[in-house]
This record gives C-alpha cells, structure tokens and sequence, in this order.
DNA sequence: ACCTGAACACCGTTCAAGT
DNA sequence: ACCTGAACACCGTTCAAGT
C-alpha cells in the first residue's frame, strides 16, 4: 500500500519526497516572510528539511527555482470571466496584476524580472486579445493595448511595493499618509528646495493609491473605448 | 601647485583619488558592461585601481552603490522644457524615462527597484505637475496622473529590457521578428498549445514596441486631456 | 547506483595588525 | 592616525568519496 507509505512519510513532517512544486512553494515561503535577499539554496534546503544539495536533484539551480517561484505567482492570476465584456475584462486584469505584486511584495519582482511566460499569463492574454478583437479592432492594435495595459500594471505594482522598502513592513495602502511621508524620506537626497519635496509628497504619499490606479486605469479605456468605435465604423463600411 | 598634482595623478590612469561620484561611475560602467549580478564591492575596486576595501571608505556600502547608480541613471533624464505645453511636456517625459531604461538595460531594474527620488526626477515631477495645474487640473488629480504615466513608462521600460534577457544581447527594436520569436520561445513553458504561442507572439514578438509605447501613450494622454478640459470647464463656471 | 557532504571559487563586511 | 589585507560568515555549484 504506497500510499499508506507518503502518508506516514508526510507524518514525519518535511520528510515527504521532493517535488518542483514543492521546492518551488517553499521557496516562495521563504520570499514572502523573508525577502529576496533572504533566498538561498541552502536556506532552501533547510526549509525543506533536506540536505541543501538534495534540491539540486530537482531543479536545475537558482535561476530555476526563481523561474519556478514566478511561475506560482502567475498562477495565482484569476482566469479570465468570459461572461465579462471587454472593458470589463480589461479592468479585471488589470486589477488581478497588480494583486499579484500587492500579494507578494518581496516577490513581485520576480513577475516582471523573469522572462517566462506561463499558461495563466497566456490564457488571460488570449482571451482579453479575443475580446478586444470581437470588440472591432485588429490584432495588433488589440496587441499593442495589452502590452500597453500589462505594462502599466506591473510598473504601478513594482514601484508600490518598492516604496514600501525594506521586508517587514505593511502595505502601503494600510499606511497613514504621515508614515507615507517618512517611508518618502528615505529617498530623498538631502537639502531639496521645499517645492520638490511638496512635488513628490503629492505624487507619492498624499496620492491615494487605489484611487491613482483606477483613475489610470479608466483613462486608458476610454481610449480604448474611442479606439474600438473607430474600428466598429470602419468594419460596418466595409 | 595642486592641480598639477591632481593632473600628475590623473596620469598615473586609475590612481586619481577616489571620489563618491568616481564610485558610482565605475561601478555604472560594470553594470553596462557585464550586467547587474557582476557587481561586486571587489570587482568594483580593482576597476578603479584601488583595494577593493578602500571603496569602503567613500561609501556606506553595496546599497549605497547601488543607491548611487540609479542617482547617475536619472541624471540623464532629459530637463523639462518650459517652452512645451502640458501634452508635449507628458510626452517628452515619458519618452525620456523610457529613454534611461534603453540606454541602461542591464542597470534599468535599479531605477524601479531602489527607491530614491534624485533632483532629476523630482524637477521633472514638479514641471509637469505645474503644467497640469495650469492646464485646469486640481493636484491631487494632477499627481495621480504623473504618478499613472510614470508607471507606465517604467513598467514598459522595465518589461521590454528584461524580455532582452542577459547581458550582451542587441536592443529588442534592432532585433528581427524571427530573433523575438526565439527570444520568446525561452521564456514559454513546453507543450503550450498554438493559440497561446500566437497570442504571446502577437504581445512580444510582433508587436512594434515603438509603436506600442506610443500608442499606449496617446491613449492615455487623450484621456487627460478629457479631463483637462472638464476642469477648465469647471473651473470657469465658479 | 545513489546520495551525502567536503571543497572550490566566489561574495559583503569587519577589524586588527601593521605602518 | 591611517590604511591595508587577513578573517569571518556567508554564497552557488561541483564532484569525489563514501554507502
């Protein structure tokens, strides 16, 4: 009965055999209470309850493992609703992205610094790429909105967490605007004229940031929005 | 006569004193040339001529490199034009920070990713901030508009460069759409079916990034100016 | 045949030992 | 008083020595 064995082995607690997955979701473990820097093989190794250069056997090397941790945050994606029409779907999207890197600020780097590209991602790609398409536009304008829209939601994400600085801090989102401020002054060189600083105090912390999300958001679907009408009237003629 | 002693030094090649400013060069330059990850406090010092320690001496230590370097990176941020209006100006800006990650791509991350605010980049935020204020907008409004296209800007810069890959390779414009094609394929998981190839090679590889950036661009801006105009409007009838 | 863990060539940073 | 460079506590990765 094997599988009376994996569950005494599970019993034993880290003892259950190795997996990808399970190097992977332990690594991300490590990433989430820890921080990037805080990754190594062989810290990976411990938390695992391994000996570090078991994991080797698993995975390729370090390189692998970040792709593998990326390729968890996607799946994390929510899949596209088809009951959604386009713009919906787009806002969807769009927020679903930017909870990945709010979900997971120590890793969110890794979503937009690993070149891969797993199944979620292209399915939510193909099917907003479909949407637009029925929405009256051709292929690489409707290209060109997701490239433009996924980026700006992993830019916003990146830099949002970014601000937050160093692991162990609450989001920004849950901050007052006072510790917005101070969190803003680490970054600021010394002896700034007063109106700079008011400058990035407006753009950094009095800007709330769900409000500058959505409001960035709307902004760039009604120029969809135009950009599909357009398309919609030069079908009907021709 | 120290100037003679300093040109004398200067002569002796890599034995001019060390300064912040000849740290951050350096260490940029490594960067450029050999991607982030060959960064290191030892390497950086024998490229300046020195122990590696004696870099200790100028500088708190490897993030203050790293902090030093993106102040270089935005430093070359083009200067607002006062002689622009307000549409002109975004436009301009925009394409000045996707600018920095072009230029840098091995050294990009660090303009997202290490959160310093250099006089550069905050003059600039204040330009286009005022533009916008002149242009009808209150500043929260204002704010949440320079911050959503500084996001774009960034996320599109940072998600182009990265797609490059490692250190070495040609920019992704230069690149025939047979190259991002194979660029892509890298980043693909295996046995993903064809429509999903299609679709990220409508995003990635066909896609005209030039093209993309500036369209992504002009819808947006289109937006703002709906708006601009709304806050004129209001504005007139206090 | 398999897996462990010693070993290699690196890190960032400190600090005592020399001048 | 100053600066060098040895030393410490880590890395990622390999591979030979054991079972």
């Amino acid at each position: 009965m094997p599988e009376a064995a994996i569950e005494e082995r599970r019993d034993e607690g880290e003892r259950a055999p190795l997996t990808r997955e399970r190097v992977f979701e332990a690594a991300l473990a490590v990433v989430d209470d820890d921080g990037l820097e805080a990754l190594s093989m062989r810290r990976l190794g411990t938390a695992l309850g391994v000996d570090p250069m078991a994991v080797y056997r698993h995975v390729d090397g370090k390189d692998a493992v970040l792709d593998g941790v990326a390729g968890l945050l996607w799946g994390e994606l929510p899949p596209a609703d088809a009951g959604e029409d386009w713009a919906d779907g787009l806002r969807s999207f769009a927020r679903g992205v930017l909870g990945l890197f709010r979900r997971h600020p120590h890793a969110a780097p890794l979503l937009i610094q690993r070149f891969v590209l797993p199944r979620p991602a292209l399915e939510a790609v193909h099917a907003h790429l479909e949407a637009l398409r029925a929405a009256g536009l051709d292929e690489p304008r409707a290209a060109q909105i997701i490239r433009s829209l996924l980026s700006f939601a992993m830019g916003y994400g990146l830099a949002e967490v970014t601000c937050l600085g160093e692991p162990g801090l609450d989001g920004w989102e849950r901050m007052s605007e006072r510790e917005r401020l101070l969190c803003m002054a680490r970054g600021l060189p010394e002896g700034v004229p007063g109106h700079l600083i008011d400058a990035a105090a407006a753009v950094y912390a009095e800007c709330d940031p769900e409000a500058c999300f959505e409001s960035g958001l709307e902004l760039f679907l009604a120029g969809v929005r135009a950009q599909c009408a357009e398309g919609m009237r030069a079908r009907r003629a021709r």
